[in-house]
RNA sequence: GGAGAGGUACCCAAGUGGCCAAAGGGGACAGACUGUAAAUCUGCUGGCAGACGCCUUCGCAGGUUCGAAUCCUGCCCUCUCCA
């Protein structure tokens, strides 16, 4: 007989699932939840370096939260010890090895800032170490001799590299592993990532029949483009918007995408249903909308979601303040200058480079010779032009680099 | 173990004795324009110096030469084929 509940969760859970592996299992799955009131576990990987969550990982953080709504319980599962072992992205052959004191840090933290998500109370912190640690080598041969070297070669990142002549360390075949050991560890009905882990959950599926454990259910979600649009945003490639941005940073980083991106990010980010975002799409078509305000709108409504309405109003504002009304800030750094005092003659560029709005001198002559440097407001454009110090003396490098200067002690 | 190929700036990639701080593309940054830090176009992209200029960089260490990213020797690393 149709569980009609069951029917209903696997419907609310798919939406927005790159994949889902399978609708069938996991119908299944909750119907066994349901009759015997236990909640499923469902399990996300984290990595134990980079605590700072970012928009890429609220795109996941959503959906366990429907899954927590829903009744079930979330496992992190912290990978202190497959993150040493290596990234397999090609990137780095080993990382530094973290220390206890590190991982812990770094743990309290994810879970911090996940909880402007989740619910702590459902929300379970466990670390792969207590259980990969303790295995001795005929372990770890017994679950490789459960995977074959060809089904590893299916892993995109794998196969481009081994058809492209680019290096694979042999450590790189255990990480899928260790990760799948980590499902047969916790007992996981269903695995969470972005599509990018799609190969790993999917070893995990494959490895714990071998262990006498049902398979679990794989659900990828899209990956968030950055805010140049096309690669994924990450940490690392500097394009991404962390949930502790602050207000007007947040804003403007969102105002930063391309107008393509928009629909993707109230899909994914602020998970408005598919008819909202296809309606808003034939406005923008129409005219109806215009872009702008349209992505005001979402770079509001996600600064009201990390910060608050107020937050959001204030930085809707101060971002018309100072890019469409090329006023300055209300609030301006101000930077001691140690080099000088009041009234003496320097070389601008050195200016700009001692207050760090250039990195170096030769950058700041390019400033300079560009045209992006404003004293007081004055554009200045010789690149060997000298200013003569004055405490508070405000200079700008671009549209959004502002500094007011102080001078002595 | 044997035979070849290769390691160039943030990334990809050209360059095989001087004209190389090193083509081209991407990215980043800036300017113009605009609807925003979208799009498009333009500029720029080792460091120090006001400037003449000086210094550092082409896997690492030496060497040849007036002069090396380019030639030689050794070392490290990667890939391919064979065993």
């Amino acid at each position: 007989m149709e569980n009609l509940e069951a029917k209903r969760q696997v419907e609310i859970l798919g939406d927005r699932a790159e994949t889902l592996v399978t609708p069938e299992d996991l119908y299944e799955k909750i119907k066994v939840s349901l009759e015997t009131k236990r909640p499923m576990k469902v399990k996300l990987g984290v990595d134990p370096s980079a605590p700072d969550l970012h928009l890429g990982h609220v795109v996941v953080m959503k959906k366990l939260r429907e899954f927590q709504e829903l009744g079930h319980e979330i496992y992190f599962v912290i990978g202190d010890f497959t993150g040493m072992i290596g990234d397999p992205s090609g990137r780095s052959t080993t990382r530094r090895q973290l220390s206890r004191e590190e991982v812990q840090a770094n743990a309290e933290t994810y879970r911090d800032q996940a909880t402007l998500i989740l619910d702590p109370q459902k929300t379970h912190t466990v670390f792969n170490s207590s259980w990969l640690t303790p295995m001795n080598f005929v372990d770890v041969i017994k679950l490789g001799s459960r995977f074959t070297v060809a089904r590893m070669l299916e892993r995109d990142d794998f196969r481009k590299r081994y058809e492209g002549g680019l290096p694979i360390g042999v450590h790189e075949f255990m990480y899928p592993l260790a990760q799948a050991y980590d499902s047969v560890a916790i007992g996981a009905d269903v695995e969470l990532g972005g599509t990018d882990q799609t190969f790993n959950l999917l070893v995990g599926r494959a490895i714990q029949p071998e262990y006498g454990q049902k398979p679990q259910v794989c659900l990828t979600l899209p990956i968030l483009a950055g805010l140049d649009g096309v690669q994924k945003m990450s940490k690392s490639l500097g394009n991404y918007v962390a949930v502790k941005d602050e207000p007007n940073e947040m804003f403007g980083k969102i105002m930063s995408i391309p107008d393509a991106q928009m629909s993707t990010y109230y899909r994914l980010v602020l998970t408005k249903s598919r008819a909202w975002v296809e309606a808003l799409e034939a406005d923008l078509k129409s005219g109806k909308a215009h872009p702008m305000d349209a992505k005001m709108a979402l770079a509001g409504e996600i600064v009201k979601e990390f910060h608050d309405a107020a937050a959001a109003e204030a930085a809707k504002s101060e971002f018309l303040r100072v890019f469409r009304e090329r006023e300055i800030p209300t609030e301006i750094q101000e930077i001691f200058v140690d080099e000088g005092k009041e009234g003496d003659q320097i070389g601008l560029a050195r200016l700009v480079c001692l207050t760090g709005l250039a990195s170096s001198s030769s950058e700041a002559r390019r400033l300079l010779k560009g045209g992006a440097v404003r004293v007081d407001g004055i554009k200045q454009s010789l690149e060997s032009a000298t200013v003569t110090l004055s405490d508070g003396m405000l200079l700008q490098v671009g549209k959004r680099r502002f500094c007011k200067v102080r001078v002595g002690r």
